[in-house]
DNA sequence: GATGAATGAGCGTTCATTCAT
DNA sequence: AATGAATGAACGCTCATTCAT
């Protein structure tokens, strides 16, 4: 095994138990254990368990930005864009079960809430960019609906964090059908 | 102090401790301290901890449950019927943000998913009685779109979940105009 | 077991295991062992373990200064003063060679240190108030050398500190005439 | 780098952290990190940590005799010899506050405990031989009093050790007169 | 010889739960 | 019914020591 092999189990360890069992839920000595490495490794990696909390979010934005970007072009329609992005993102959720379910309680928990604070006041690179622009283009085009662009935001990614997570614990089945006539209805919550 | 008072202040204890801590934020000494009784008299009314997070539950939907019900006739027509009862929700969130902060914590925790699980499998009393037979009735008469009613909750949960959330962090402000607009969005995604 | 006495047993407990073993040497559940009560109980008395090891310090201090003061006049000789409590100060770390040990680590260490300088700069009551005085007074009438109060109290604790160690490891065997000769020795180290 | 070089790194880097921190707080990555060296390194001249304690000890007193010898002369008359060799060990300490330090901690654990124990027991070369022989010979032609050596060698060395400390937590200031006059009072103490 | 990543026993501390009063 | 002192398993984290390179 070598060195970036073993932080790749630990991070694999803590994504599947975080997951699965929240952050409390997880023991520093359980991720070790399912890493197959001593608790102490962990600390070799990561300076305290919070690190690890907020570094593991940080690969998962960095591993979802280029496949929410797949196919996606600048100079496209707003409407293209617009469906591009969110079926990305939808099929992210459901291809990486386990990024969503990390990600869901880190954006529910205040690591998360610290997160979105610091974005939303400076604007930092990552994921919104491209949701921002879009927002924005949109507005000033007069595609979107004259709302604030939080609200923008929440009218379509809160459906798609709700069904997601009903697909997920199998309280609903998305196939591609399903997944375009969910993105549709959001489009029509946001457009004008 | 006669025997429910001690309930009650107990369970607005929890109620405050859990919205602001979380639940493993919140010890039982602490949620003793504040209700102003002994530790060992929480566990005369709750079993433990698990079972006094899920009564809060129970409580704060049967309280939530009248409120969404003010003004609501079965009888007018579907589209009332969705501004009325989700208007309710909305505003019920941000006049009650400790009761929001706990139902989303609730709601984001295997206390959640287990208590869905349940009430999606049999059919359970509930809150959800009254926003199904909106959508069976919705779907049936073809003022919604052909999606599975867990996709159409979803499409209005979702936002609203998510707008009520940034408003209670301070991330927008919703005032009246605000509410009706973004109800009014959330009619756009499920009417056909 | 009533309530005090718990706290009593962990206190002689920790007196114990911190003289035999050191600061580092003494766990909490080793000491709560040894107490007979569990690890919890321990921090229901001391809020962390410094406080213990200071609360410990501060008690001892208060169990000798009355020893000290045992047949001291106010008004007797400034020779008559010194033998007299210096005598019992030699006296009582023989008496309690736990208490000496567990003193000794304590000004060894960065805990004693930190008292000692704010001792040394604002006056606090306690031990060193007798000792100051007796010193002030004693070089006001010109019965002791002219040196800092700081180099007298060395000259006379100082071989009481290394004779009284000696003593407890077993390197020597104070007596009565031995005691009495060794603190006539140090009132040669300091009269004029 | 030679591999005695590296060794005495090690040796230095430990003198310096152990002197500030304590045994226990200066753990033996941080010693290697000072030294230069990697950890696993240390482990090749000292087997364990406990050993380099020893050995650093030992250095240390190795390094001090020689110093206090200087101008020391067999054949002086005893008050002299006693005035050179404590106002050599006092100027050492002063000069050298991180041996000081570092003997202090050492004389005040298990480690010097047990030290002491083996000296006082078999009679070993190093430094007490030159005291030995000093109080033997005075205390024979009664120039110290009639006291056991240990108290006699108390007598000095304890005054000296508290002074020395205050010295260098900044309690007091030992210019050369001062010095000279503490001495001075040690002689007095231990003189018939 | 030299390294430093890896280890895991052991630390100080917390907190859900119990039970004698 | 009501209490809160008492408990100890379990937590996050440290560090002396090892060993493959």
């Amino acid at each position: 095994m070598t060195k970036p092999d073993k932080r790749n189990y630990i991070v694999q360890s803590a994504l599947e138990l975080f997951a699965k069992h929240g952050f409390h839920g997880a023991p520093m000595t359980m991720i070790a254990e399912r890493a197959g490495v001593g608790v102490g490794t962990i600390y070799l990696y990561f300076e305290t368990k919070d690190v690890l909390i907020n570094e593991l979010h940080q690969e998962l934005e960095e591993k979802m930005y280029p496949f929410l970007l797949n196919g996606y072009a600048d100079n496209a329609p707003i409407r293209r864009r617009f469906f591009n992005i969110y079926t990305s993102l939808l099929r992210y959720f459901i291809q990486f079960p386990l990024d969503f379910r990390y990600l869901e309680q880190f954006y529910n928990s205040p690591y998360g809430v610290a997160f979105r604070r610091v974005k939303l006041m400076g604007n930092k690179t990552g994921r919104s960019d491209v949701f921002d622009e879009l927002f924005e283009e949109g507005t000033e085009w007069q595609v979107f609906k004259d709302l604030p662009p939080v609200i923008l935001l929440a009218l379509a990614f809160g459906p798609l964090l709700t069904v997601a997570r009903d697909h997920i614990l199998g309280f609903v089945h998305l196939d591609d059908t399903m997944i375009d006539r969910t993105i549709n209805a959001c489009w029509d919550a946001v457009r004008r």
